[in-house]
DNA sequence: TTGTACGCGTTATCAC
DNA sequence: GTGATAACGCGTACAA
């Protein structure tokens, strides 16, 4: 690997001219300048930024800690991190935890050791106790997409009881009385606001709920398949569901068909975070869109903003969902027309396949 | 930030007695490694990879450039890549290029600069010329998914060739002889070789193709959806479509859907990827699924193998393409009970929306 | 068993 | 204008 005096002595000049010539130091005359960098590049030399980061003191690093980078909700989140640390110079470390919370401790500490000048955090529990030592540490960090009940970090996250305010008002203008909600896992603080919000809409609107409505699921598709079809086949129905994520939805939507129920004729059906596939041609989900992207551009604005000009002022932001109205919802009791006839796989000439 | 100079002052011995013991020597006697370990332990101490980098020439970091980090595709390699890398103790470094070939070279540079210990590149077109300066420099570096047709470089691919063969062959073994492909972008090699699998499947059949059914296009559900639109609509229409990839895929069967071409009745559909939505009960896309997270894995170890036990030989690895039938496609000519009647979309109640 | 001295590649602070 | 020197934090050969 070539270095500055691998320079200095092939421009027959001193390691700190060289350093001055590559920094572009005002010092140097514009001739030695131009003669020392045209060297450079032809020895083919590449500034070391660990050297670099040892003396300055900083690494112009952000760590990126998320549960899943394959699940597109993080690689927006991650697209936006990125995308804006790019911009200023700076790179980032990118680690996955597969949700294990061991994992999450140990790449906490990891990233600490490396020296990275920022944290943003996008897979924490409400309660999970290392955001405590993290609030202990130097190194600024910001949470994205969900909130700890421990510590007074800064965040950045969707307004989540706005959020389900908007799909479940939506349903209840619809003319909505018979409303259900399936959560996410109880230990996600976006999952219980959105609930919450839930209830409050109905408590405003004097609509009782039915509690054998209510569940409790994993994020995921298959889960909301179970719960879609234990609510579903129950002896009364809900006109309406609105699903913590679009995962859910999905699954509930698959139950739905598996059923026979039409929707959004026999049920509406709102999902929330307005994923890609929600606006497939035969998906064509209800959904509360959130600005993905923009939350991990903020975190990273944000961070970059304490590390290069200090600035401490905590950040407290909660960014506005969207409602995205798409063809799941409609007034209770529309029966659409030849809905009857036939079940909606069976006219796809659809299966239930589980199995790959 | 404490460093081992101030364990050293408070334990009343030397930096590198501080050194050895948090590195447990043999020289040590144990009494004085615990003793040593808990000062540092009681100081918070965490100590500096940026130095150890230095100091070792090695940096512990793998880079990692993909064109879109929101795409799940490249999401799952990344999970490899990440997964594998962080069982070694190696961290990841993200780079996400938006597909801009500026933002890949100055990438490869500037993680060059950070002496990252190798490379994984995702995000490499055919022609692009900076994986010539990366074959000059030192760093070790795997392309992923593409190819380059400039060097030799190691690789992890999957094979496109025989991809392309599994779906169109599954097509002519179902009977259909009128066979479209709607290939990406042309300067992308995996796309072209799915292309010529396709012909070559073609000319062993002795079928002929049609010119006007051959299309190129972006990755994406637009592109997908125009060129649908304009092969179903064409004077002649083929009873089969090959897709490049699943989101030209969806597009197509968005389009066939708005025409009133019943899918797999009048149409039979194959993908290319087998993403998660895939799968979806109202998708249910036929499609040729490759090993993304595996082909991640493969890549890192192949890097850290080349890094640790300087191993030098050329990786050079085709993953096997699996078929993944589900119910896009059937037999040319299946007319399937009532599907001449209304159009799906209308039976569905959907409307097509573009805008948001 | 432990301490000293040096080097990793770079920048900053002097002095010339 | 330019060069020598110290410093960043750590590991290690060598000396004690």
């Amino acid at each position: 690997m070539v270095t500055i005096r691998d320079i200095a002595q092939a421009a027959g000049v001193s390691p700190s001219t060289v350093s001055r010539a590559l920094n572009d130091s005002p010092l140097l005359p514009d001739g030695t300048k131009s003669r020392i960098r045209e060297i450079a590049r032809e020895l083919g030399y590449e500034r070391n930024e660990l050297a670099l980061g040892l003396v300055k003191g900083v690494s112009r690093v952000l760590g990126l800690v998320v549960p899943d980078i394959g699940n597109p909700f993080f690689g927006e989140i991650a697209r936006g991190v990125s995308n804006t640390a790019h911009n200023s110079g700076y790179s980032v470390v990118l680690c996955n935890t597969e949700g294990d919370r061991e994992r999450e401790r140990v790449y906490a500490t990891l990233l600490r050791r490396r020296r990275v000048d920022g944290l943003v955090l996008a897979s924490v529990k409400m309660d999970d106790p290392y955001v405590l030592e993290l609030a202990r540490s130097q190194t600024p960090y910001v949470l994205v997409s969900r909130l700890s009940r421990f510590v007074d970090a800064p965040f950045v996250v969707v307004d989540d009881r706005e959020g389900g305010r908007l799909a479940v008002e939506h349903l209840v203008r619809l003319g909505h009385t018979r409303i259900g909600f399936i959560g996410g896992p109880s230990d996600v603080q976006s999952s219980n606001d959105r609930m919450e919000a839930c209830r409050e809409v109905l408590d405003d609107h004097r609509i009782d709920i039915d509690e054998t409505w209510l569940r409790s699921a994993e994020f995921t598709q298959q889960a909301g398949h179970e719960a879609g079809l234990e609510i579903l086949s129950g002896p009364t129905r809900p006109s309406a569901l609105f699903a913590a994520n679009d995962m859910i939805a999905l699954g509930v939507m698959q139950a739905a068909d598996e059923l026979g129920v039409t929707i959004p004729a026999e049920l509406s059906l709102v999902g929330f975070n307005d994923i890609a596939y929600a606006a497939f041609p035969r998906i064509q989900l209800t959904t509360v869109a959130q600005p993905t992207y923009d939350m991990g551009c903020i975190a990273a604005e944000y961070l970059l903003a304490v590390t290069q000009h200090g600035r401490k002022r905590k950040l407290r932001k909660f960014l506005e969902p969207r409602l995205v109205v798409r063809n799941t919802t409609a007034p209770p009791g529309t029966t659409s027309s030849g809905t009857q006839q036939t079940q909606p796989r069976a006219k796809r000439g659809l299966r239930s396949k589980k199995g790959r």
